[in-house]
DNA sequence: ACAGAAAGTTGCCGTCGTCAACCAATTCTC
DNA sequence: GAGAATTGGTTGACGACGGCAACTTTCTGT
């Protein structure tokens, strides 16, 4: 039946929200943790950031808000802690007056180097029964529902 | 090699990290736009609440602490804000006088239900192409990842 | 009966994102 | 090429939200 179908689509949407709820809360005090791990006084939302940039090489702010979907003002606010704890630097965009350009500093990269280190020498705690294929499964889930998100709210 | 198995280990935990971050941030947003649809003066996060209470039935607000892993006094205000609302009930827990028991009103059920049907009908927007199996399984990797977190961080 | 422990409430505070106003540099347009 | 619109970024005011701690009320254990 088409009924049973939508139901159990329906049950699993319901359960996913709630599921993404509990996430949202408990994520705070895992990234927490790592942040503190990484520098004393780095805040948890600056540390998410830290690590992209440190992926994604060198980018300017206005990257990141597309990225993470926030606003500017957050970003920028977020930018101007990491760079007083050291972390990054800002450079001008040559290409660009307007725009500056973000790189993860030396201390910085060494610190997320150290941190990454540990985790992966306890194979990251809490998740270590987990396949890395799993991992890697889930995190295209997650990346797939990220898009799906990202579709603007008035289709 | 070891080395390449916990390398892309390391990658696959680094890049849910990112994922989450993503998540967590554009989450807000639709769980925004669903909490207002349910009313229109209700807050994201109690949104959530509600929408556990009614999934499982009369509880009491500790219940909840130890489900989305908050405090206390958080709990209290929100659960406050859904009372003020009209969507919840409040009664005395007659097996413990501490305690008192969260109901969802009539009108919230309602409401909620309203809100169920729209999902419904439109397939939920943005995850029409998912198939339910996949959704399903989405969930249960999250569940077993909330688990891992859940895990007390003093091993 | 008395010392905890557990359920909630409340105030204070820190984090964080949004909105809006604003500045500077760039691009578009006629 | 001058003026308008756009884009990158900063800042301030504000609201949402959770953590912590103090406190009340109601059990529970001995």
């Amino acid at each position: 039946m088409t009924t049973e179908v939508v139901a159990s689509r329906s049950e699993a949407l319901t359960a996913l929200e709630t599921e993404v709820g509990v996430l949202i809360r408990r994520i705070r005090r895992v990234i927490g943790e790592r942040s503190r791990a990484v520098h004393e006084e780095l805040l948890p939302a600056s540390y998410l950031m830290l690590s992209y940039v440190n992926e994604s090489g060198p980018l300017r702010a206005s990257a990141m808000c597309a990225v993470f979907d926030i606003d500017k003002g957050a970003i920028s606010r977020q930018v101007q802690h990491l760079i007083d704890l050291g972390l990054i630097d800002r450079a001008p965009d040559p290409e660009d007056g307007r725009a500056t350009l973000l790189t993860v500093s030396a201390d910085g990269v060494a610190r997320l180097d150290r941190v990454a280190a540990e985790r992966r020498e306890q194979l990251d705690d809490r998740l270590a029964d987990w396949p890395a294929e799993e991992l890697q499964a889930f995190a295209a889930s997650l990346r797939r529902y990220n898009d799906a998100l990202g579709i603007p709210a008035d289709r």
